[in-house]
DNA sequence: CTGAAAGCGCTTACAG
DNA sequence: CTGAAAGCGCTTACAG
């Protein structure tokens, strides 16, 4: 029967069993690799439990979140993982408690009782800046871009916490573009205040890519009279010249740590809410040099 | 009403007007910066024509794709966009159609009659040939990796074509790993056989990203004593150093272009096939040097 | 334990 | 032109 053509319609079933066997999964860039890879690990994990992904781009724009999450909801999802747009209100959550509709934060997060899965992007931070210690560093800025949501707000929190806590000038932060293209050009920002720092920490791999192109540019030799670190630990780490020392935050893990739980949530609706934070990783290569004592 | 915290279902309506408003997508592979930039211009225009993108990962295997479009099947998608797995049989067609399910190859294409969104990847190769023969190049090598499919064979063909109208060796072809990680060892392939060659170009940036590190490894300067093009144009081409040249195929464009085939498609399921084939664009950066005439 | 009937929430064709 | 009824393809609770 089922060889003559037949193919089951999970519209009626949905219909009649109030299961759609469908996850909403959206997120606030579908551009940067990261996501393509994070959307990989969730896809497969929801693959293999026999369900389908329904994706939304919120263009981080909470009107276009607003739209989407009406959609699913149309759609009749079983449950959404979201990377909540920059600016969501905690309200909002209150809404899709309303509608029961199960829900998983990933990567950002604005409730604490709302299933996570994330990194802990604040340890991370203070992984990048005990290496540079280690090696002799104690002016190091912070570049970083973007909106502003947990997962910014904790690594700059890491960031300054791990410099005060060694005596070191926690204010060195400067914004560099949003544009991929324009952040080699922005380089010299580094070099604005009056005490010339010795390293620097990238928010992303994106900013290190393109900040490792304008210290180049700038005449300075990354790994040698300059140092930097990544954030991500991107593919493309080990194939720059020099090779990116870059802290991992393993997308693709998060990817399937969400739906895991998004998968237990729906198995168990009464479950007490879980963070599942990943550890970050440093990976040493070489963009960083040890700064002689006489340096200091 | 609707303010009251009703919902439409789309599933009852599916149930009974035979259109869930649900696009299905197929793609080979997710971790690939390229597929996600050309499922950001899908999800555009299905979203802007208020229907919704099932994801699905067909890891460029025939047996998951068969799977992944059952399932696509049985969700009632309206249609299907999908980037053929390599070694998918014409056939394959066959069983689409029979299931009158309204599909469009993306990037990669199996059938003339079946509507098709790609890149005219052999006029690719044409401007990067005809660009490297300008500066006086004409031992060329070309540096492939990956599966077997349409696009591939377009670029070979294209290649070959381009150094035999030239009166150039056409056979100067190397695989390179698949790996990203492993491919700037493997940039000494380039020099294995008697007649060093002056230049490579890169089947994708992804090998010309590998290739760059591994030639400079090798102590080589490339846009210097070595000339390098790349083939996707991506983001990072403008942020290596040297900036990369690269012909420009624009993935979002081209996945605009295959989500508008199959909207025109579903609202005239008899117009006759199109194949909509993008020009690509020679961005000249800084990855190639002129050949004296003396070393000819 | 098996099988026929009711009903999920829409849309559409049909009667009034 | 309006409104009540039938029916899309399943699942589930219920009768036999």
């Amino acid at each position: 029967m089922r060889e003559l053509g037949y193919v089951y319609n999970m519209g009626a079933a949905r219909l009649r069993a109030e299961r759609s066997h469908t996850v909403g999964v959206i997120v606030p860039n579908l551009t940067n690799p990261f996501f393509a890879e994070l959307l990989s690990g969730i896809e497969s994990v929801i693959d293999a439990a026999g369900m389908v992904v329904i994706l939304a781009n919120s263009g981080d724009l909470v009107e276009r979140q607003d739209m989407v999450m009406r959609r699913m909801r149309e759609h009749g999802v079983d449950g959404v993982i979201f990377c909540p747009a920059a600016g969501t209100e905690p309200e909002f959550l209150e809404h899709v408690d309303e509608w029961n509709l199960p829900l998983v934060q990933v990567l950002r997060h604005i409730s604490e009782t709302v299933d996570y899965a994330g990194v802990d992007y604040a340890a991370g931070m203070r992984q990048a800046v005990d290496y540079l210690a280690s090696l002799g560093h104690r002016k190091i800025v912070f570049a970083v871009h973007g909106p502003i949501h947990s997962a910014y707000l904790e690594r700059i929190e890491g960031f300054r916490d791990a410099m005060v806590s060694r005596g070191f000038d926690p204010d060195r932060i400067i914004r560099v573009p949003y544009q991929t293209a324009r952040i080699p050009g922005s380089a010299h920002l580094l070099f604005d205040s009056p005490e010339k720092p010795t390293a620097v920490i990238c928010f992303n791999d994106v900013i290190a890519l393109g900040l490792s192109a304008g210290l180049h540019d700038l005449g300075l030799k990354v790994g040698e009279n300059f140092s930097l670190v990544g954030f991500d630990d991107v593919t493309e780490a080990d194939v720059m010249r020099p090779r990116l020392t870059s802290v991992s935050t393993a997308p693709v893990t998060i990817g399937e740590n969400s739906a895991r739980l998004l998968l237990d949530r729906l198995a168990d609706p009464l479950r007490p809410p879980r963070r599942v934070v990943k550890e970050t990783q440093l990976h040493i290569r070489q963009s960083c040099a040890k700064i002689a004592i006489t340096a200091l």
